[in-house]
DNA sequence: GCCAACGTTGGC
DNA sequence: GCCAACGTTGGC
């Protein structure tokens, strides 16, 4: 299993709606990046994510777990752009901000530190570990 | 609201 | 295939 990091603004796509999905979950679509795609296509069934949201907040919020493997975006024609769907497992009992992640050595190497805008990132079984232990959560 | 960084587009 | 222009993103 592989864990990753999902990033959306609250505006547009917050945790609360994604809980709200339940376990039906939801296609996270609108990606129109090549990197961002690319990941999800390596994206198996089970693999967890982290939710982030960006602007204002800047946190991680909640995990969420692969329920659908890469398939064609259902919000474009465009053939090229791909998602995988998600559902919310477990919420943060303390979310982890930016500020937080970034004052931590550990985590310095992470994408959401070194490339903050790209949408859909990898992430070490290492830095699961030590955010779900910021986030006071079972990774 | 601003600005820097980055990715994408389109002309050549 | 290169590069300039442009649009978008996201942190501050």
């Amino acid at each position: 299993m592989r864990y990753w990091l999902f990033k959306s603004e609250p505006a547009t796509w917050s945790w609360q709606d994604q809980v709200a999905k339940g376990a039906a979950g939801e296609e996270w679509d609108g990606v129109r990046n090549y990197q961002a795609r690319n990941f999800m296509r390596e994206m198996s069934v089970g693999d967890r994510g982290f939710f982030y949201h960006s602007q204002s907040e800047k946190a991680v919020v909640g995990i969420v777990e692969v329920i659908a493997e890469a398939h064609p975006d259902s919000t474009t024609d465009d053939p090229r752009w791909e998602c995988v769907d998600v559902k919310a497992v477990t919420e943060m009992k303390t979310p982890v901000s930016l500020a937080e992640i970034k004052a931590d050595d550990r985590l310095s190497d992470m994408a959401l530190v070194k490339n903050p805008r790209l949408s859909v990132q990898p992430v070490s079984a290492q830095e699961w570990r030590i955010i779900c232990d910021k986030a006071g959560v079972s990774p």
